[in-house]
DNA sequence: GCATCGAAAATTGTCGACAGTATGCAGCCG
DNA sequence: CGGCTGCATACTGTCGACAATTTTCGATGC
């Protein structure tokens, strides 16, 4: 009766589709951070009226990618270092909590699913496509998430996803390629092979020690016991990899 | 020049005083789960137009006090219980990153604040105020976010708060003001006295203890560890403490 | 030359109305 | 008597216009 096969899909309305171009059109970097966003302008690109077009820019804004200021219209949103930094802790408690739970759950369907978003990161990485890698990465570390099975680990990927999108767009040449694959291999073997609790610890200290080394500063010493030391990242930096500072786990 | 002591506060746009007014009214069971909201009704008893009335109804759904239901109106949310399970694991691992935080810094306004809440739940425990007791609790809460210095994690507890204000209104009445007193103390004395790690750790079991106990369901596996048996909460079952299943930590 | 003021332009906040879609009900057929 | 069909109703999605506010820019005075 409700066959699924039958379904029609109904054509999104203005506001989703706007939500979804605009998306693109930020994290892709055809708006520059900072860019004033003029509702009327907008709109007008868009082919609709201001209404569903501000609707569209409040639900941008909850998802952090444009940032609202009363009565003077929108800009896009422009993550400084600091946000960075906080975003950091964030992603690492969040991803860790769902690597967690897929490792506990070990989906079959799940688990091919990463391991195919795995393969394409080796495709976009062996033949050195920047930015095709940078979506993969994205596309990996959402459904890492999204496939929990905890709704609200999806949602505050939600929140930091775009920011990390914003961020990686702007140092997207900065990215070691090998370097990041060989991370996210770890991290799709500890979701694949390990204990619940050891995966967690290893996707928390990967998602760290990658993101710190991007941005170019020390793991602060507050969440220093976060990164175990047990499990090396590979590094960005050929030199001498540095000995972790603080030995202890929890 | 712009000495905030003088800045007027410019009256709220209608969105805002929308989106508060509706807040109050769904938290505080005004109006009931699962209740249809329609937009032409619910704008004239707030004596506004659809307009700035369905941007409020759209930021109520990012934060998880509405369904938007495409083409179909909106309606108050009514978490599940199954739901409410997947937010206990959510809300340990922000509030105890954010115990971790405020335990590492030390801010001694930040301190004093949360000492002042604890006052305050002391005073409707006494006076057996349940829902004083439960807008205090929800204030405790959100301040440990808020003034943690990570803004992620503050907003993620405006998306998981909600959520707990909602089922604490529909479980008021099972409440053991003492017990939870008693484990907010607690929370209290980890972030004032202790270490960060050993903080995070406190509060991250007496929130899954305390949640767990309220749900009526035991701790699951999945995250059992996170559970540490040497801070044993307060119990709010009368008879015998029963030991925990799993001894290891992290 | 520089800060200040004020009018004009640009832009946001809000409203009422229309069009298209979902819902509920009455009538019809089996 | 139960279920399907088609219509009336209710509601959401979208639009264009007006009011209020902010920004821009040139004129004025020091």
């Amino acid at each position: 009766m409700d066959n699924p096969v039958l379904r029609l899909v109904r054509p999104p309305s203005l506001v989703e589709a706007a939500v979804a171009r605009l998306t693109d059109a930020i994290v892709s970097g055809e708006f520059k951070a900072g860019q004033r966003l003029v509702e009327i302008d907008l709109a007008a690109m868009l082919g609709i009226s201001r209404a569903p077009l501000r609707e569209a820019l409040r639900t941008l804004s909850k998802e952090g990618l444009v940032e609202m200021r009363r009565g003077r219209g929108a800009i896009v949103a422009s993550p400084t270092d600091d946000e960075v930094e906080h975003m950091i802790l964030f992603r690492a408690l969040v991803e860790g909590a769902a690597a967690r739970l897929i490792a506990f759950h070990r989906d079959k369907r799940v688990l091919s699913h990463l391991t195919a978003i795995l393969g394409q990161l080796e495709e976009a990485s062996a033949r050195g496509r920047h930015d095709a890698f940078l979506k993969h990465v994205w596309n990996f570390h959402g459904v890492l998430c999204a496939e929990s099975g905890n709704p609200f680990l999806a949602q505050a990927w939600g929140i930091a996803g775009n920011v990390t999108r914003l961020y990686l767009q702007r140092a997207v040449s900065r990215i070691d390629l090998a370097a990041a694959l060989s991370n996210h291999r770890a991290i799709h073997r500890a979701v694949c092979t390990m204990q619940p609790a050891e995966a967690e610890s290893m996707v928390r200290s990967l998602i760290i020690r990658l993101a710190y080394e991007l941005l170019g500063r020390e793991v602060p010493q507050s969440i220093g016991d976060y990164v175990n030391p047990r499990y090396k990242a590979a590094s960005t930096t050929s030199g001498e990899p540095k000995p972790a500072k603080r030995g202890a786990r929890s």
